[in-house]
DNA sequence: CCATATATGTCAACATGACTGACGTAAAAA
DNA sequence: TTTTTACGTCAGTCATGTTGACATATATGG
């Protein structure tokens, strides 16, 4: 293996750098929530408001259920945050086209702008981060995160391929 | 830049890329937490008391102070779970030597045991993520990781060198 | 020694975001 | 036509966070 070889013990598997994984998971979320939840707080919204707001943008004319798919919540859960994003004109339902029991979800130009505003900071953060780890490490930040990601959702991250492609 | 001299975007700093970035951390840490949810809810736990457990664990004797810089609760909150852990003996407290207003924090038989449960899952999970993405990756994946957290909890990471040492 | 600052705890009230369970409605599908 | 599906809603509960006020013991500095 490659400790053989090269002196290497396999300190990947080592209790302390498995521990550190877990940690840096949980202080990068910790201030990486933190920087919206301000902004949010001017709205009277949190951090479920924004996940809402979040994925309707990146996914125009999603559907209900396929937001529930995503978020793990309930219904009455999400109910309660969409509907309120509804009333104050953030996002717009409309009846699905084949199907017209679906509500299709859309950000209104308001909507959009408060997601800008929302995301704008944490790509900014995000940037600066892959910027300064260099474009190797963000592959191999992708690649732990989606072995952490349940099989069923991986599919929502295409493989751009090994760093480079055409 | 390299981009001319390889053909290659610097797709790293797409708006795309950042998306993904930002999911892939919501997804994993969704997944990630999902795990140890289950088995606290049999102690009538939740993810607070893991927190506090972890961390509790992982520096022993720890102060209230500590861990709440680590935490970012305010004290109120996390009093009502660390009362909790200590009534039912996962923790016990003891006054500080130096200074005897601290409450010094430390796992019970009882509370090593429930945090080995907690966390070995997620150490699994962790560690089948490092293996399958390899030395390589796990190493960008504590860079990128590392520039999301902030400056001040940085040196809770001691850096290794770039995958090898000696 | 005394005043002040610190470490911690506690009571009360409240907001958010999750949950379960039950029930309702409209539309699709069998 | 019956059943299933997509969605909504009401009601109640729980976990976890918040603020504000106040208490106590101990440390520390003048």
């Amino acid at each position: 293996m490659t400790d053989v070889k090269t002196g290497i013990n396999p300190l990947f598997l080592r209790e302390e750098e498995l521990r550190q994984g877990l940690e840096l998971l949980f202080f990068a979320y910790r201030d990486f929530t933190s920087e919206p939840d301000a902004i949010l707080a001017e709205y009277g919204f949190g951090r479920a408001h924004h996940r809402v707001i979040y994925f309707v943008g990146r996914h125009p004319d999603i559907t209900v259920s396929d937001l529930l798919e995503i978020l793990r919540i309930t219904k009455q859960s999400l109910s309660r945050v969409l509907g309120q994003l509804v009333r104050e004109k953030f996002i717009t339902q409309r009846p699905g086209l084949k199907d017209r029991r679906q509500r299709l979800l859309e950000l209104t130009e308001k909507g959009v702008e408060l997601e800008r505003q929302l995301t704008e900071r944490q790509r900014g953060c995000m940037a600066r981060a892959y910027r300064e780890a260099g474009g190797e490490a963000v592959e191999g930040f992708r690649k732990v995160l989606l072995g952490l990601v349940e099989e069923a959702d991986r599919g929502r991250f295409p493989s751009r391929g090994p760093i480079r492609r055409g």
